[in-house]
DNA sequence: CTTGACCTTATAGTAGCTACAGGGTTTGCA
DNA sequence: TGCAAACCCTGTAGCTACTATAAGGTCAAG
């Protein structure tokens, strides 16, 4: 099948399917007389294994590193492997974490705006001005 | 005072600092005769503004119009500030639930290996291949 | 024989920095 | 006076994971 067909059937856009042979990622594939690339089912299975781990957020780097497992003797031990899905998981963790104090930022900043008024009256606006002169905020404030 | 001193006091580097200026959201400052550049007090004031917002994930796009609302008729109304917050909220608040989502997705597969053993029997590595083979996974069953 | 839908490569853009390379300036000290 | 350290300058390239062109070649239908 061409790149067209292989990106219908996978959902993911020719473009993105040649970056991936760039990268290394896919391994390039037979060409037609005239250069098309021509790919077969396995072709198809490497990159939905690389979109089923894309969905789950993982780096490409790391993708290369769990894909290159299968070229690994079979009887070595999986804890390379978990270890990529134990700090993948504690990246979205520290992500999720890092996220929620923001809106809680964000929600103390929203606070200090009863809309409807003026830009001079606003608070959002004077905390903001307060706080790049060195006053505490709404915002920041450890209380 | 010269950028490295600007960034010591605010903790941002000189390169950002020059950064920001090429983006237009630090005006260009006086040069001594040699070309360094020479800030004063209102820099330092603008630089704080500009990292008060970066540290609440504004991207630099709206810190620009943030900024931009001090030139503006301090009458009027101040809903486009509040629009900008109530974005950034949103923004924040989709990613958190796209990575709480992720996040139980990647202890879904986590779990489906009990280490210590090999890369042939390691329940992760045999459920991202079944999911590339077309096979329901443990990650993203809906059930 | 031409139109349209494919395909090819190469290059640049996205966000927000960060890290050089390759130079000039200023300060202090022997 | 000479020199080295610690500044500063510009310009460019790198990071992630794509996405979007530009400029061209190929193929099947009508
Ligand atoms: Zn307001
Ligand atoms: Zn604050
Ligand atoms: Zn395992
Ligand atoms: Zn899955």
């Amino acid at each position: 099948m061409q790149i067209g067909e292989l990106a219908k059937r996978t959902g993911c856009e020719s473009e993105t399917i040649r970056y991936y042979e760039r990268e290394g990622l896919l391994p390039a594939p037979a060409r037609s007389s005239s250069g098309y690339r021509r790919y077969e089912q396995p072709h198809l299975e490497q990159l939905a294994f690389i979109l089923h781990c894309r969905s789950l957020g993982m780096p490409l780097a790391d993708i290369r590193l769990l894909a290159g497992f299968h070229q690994q003797p079979a009887a070595e031990p999986c804890d390379r492997v978990n270890a990529l899905i134990d700090q993948q998981i504690s990246r979205v963790h520290s992500q999720i974490e890092a996220l929620q104090k923001l809106e809680i930022q964000l929600q103390q900043l929203r606070a200090r705006c009863d809309s409807p008024h003026t830009l001079a009256d606003c608070g959002i606006l004077k905390t903001l001005d307060g706080a790049a002169a060195g006053e505490a905020c709404a915002c920041h404030d450890e209380s």
